[in-house]
DNA sequence: AGATGTCCCTGGAAGC
DNA sequence: TGCTTCCAGGGACATC
């Protein structure tokens, strides 16, 4: 379950060597999410020259052409040029003159995009609505509070529909929650200043930890397949639902809010 | 416009 | 053992 810790690693793991890369071919699997939106053949010969990322696509930009890449839930993506044969879950090659970009994805909730560029309509209705880079200097707690006072919805979902800051998947959400001392139920604009502040940098914290335990969560989860590295992270209260929680022991309560899972304390978030 | 519900997909776990 | 059911997840879209 790649969350933005996981595409910034899968981006840095790659984006160095990609850079200069000219595409031979691009190969198709079953169908994504979303249809590429362009002849593949229209790739032919572009050279790749640089990996960037918002929120939790990964912009691949080209000479005449941005590929948007998502990986879903269950989607992740290597880049060698001695790649086993292609499995019948490998729904997209971008082969290249220093090595094929592949994209594996059993769920097929990821998604790559080719846009002109991102002004393009269709990478607007994509990215256009998407909040503020968590772990970029835009993100302050000021604003974060300003913003929250704006949204009535529970703050779990306000987190999730990353409108006002990316990044906060379902896991995270639970977890910053859990840090900052806020039940995730709670109005947005019914938290205050300086919880709003210490929410804010929970998010920073735990995305920053993520991160920097990326490198070894991912070669994990690519090699072992299926559970995922964040037991390496050491949820406080994601999945540990009646379990004690870890500071103060009362059991660990699991909700549904919008048809997600959360998790939370009862006793170390009681407002 | 904001909030809420629905759907997409598939492998693994749980229940019968 | 083998079937069925449920669940996980991000985000577009429809509906209120």
């Amino acid at each position: 379950m790649p969350e933005l810790p996981e595409v910034e690693v899968t981006r840095r793991s790659f984006a160095q060597r990609i850079a200069g890369a000219r595409v031979g071919s691009v190969v198709m699997g079953k169908p994504l999410r979303w249809p590429l939106g362009a002849d593949p053949a229209l790739l032919h010969g572009q050279v790749v020259h640089r990996v960037d990322r918002r929120g939790k696509y990964l912009l691949l930009q080209l000479d005449a052409a941005v590929l948007l890449v998502h990986l879903g839930m269950s989607g992740s993506l290597q880049f060698a040029d001695d790649l086993p044969p292609r499995g019948p879950h490998d729904h997209f090659e971008l082969r290249t003159d220093r090595g094929v970009l592949r994209l594996h994805d059993p769920r097929r909730f990821g998604a790559v995009v080719c846009v002109p560029d991102l002004a393009d309509a269709r990478a607007q209705k994509l990215l256009g609505g998407l909040g503020l880079e968590p772990l970029e200097a835009g993100f302050d707690a000021a604003g974060f509070h300003r913003a929250l006072r704006q949204r009535r919805a529970a703050i779990k979902q306000v987190l999730l529909a990353g409108d006002i800051v990316v990044g906060v998947g379902n896991i995270y959400a639970s977890e910053a929650l859990f840090m900052a001392g806020i039940r995730p139920t709670v109005r947005a604009d019914r938290i205050s200043r300086p919880r709003a502040a210490r929410l804010h940098g929970a998010i920073v914290e735990v995305l920053n930890k993520a991160v920097a335990l990326g490198g070894s969560t991912l070669r994990d989860f690519s090699s072992a397949e299926g559970q995922s590295g964040y037991f390496q992270l050491d949820a406080q209260v994601y999945g540990r639902a009646g379990e004690p929680c870890r500071v103060c022991g009362t059991a660990v309560r699991q909700i549904r809010q919008g048809q997600r899972s959360t998790f939370f304390c009862p006793a170390c978030q009681k407002s």
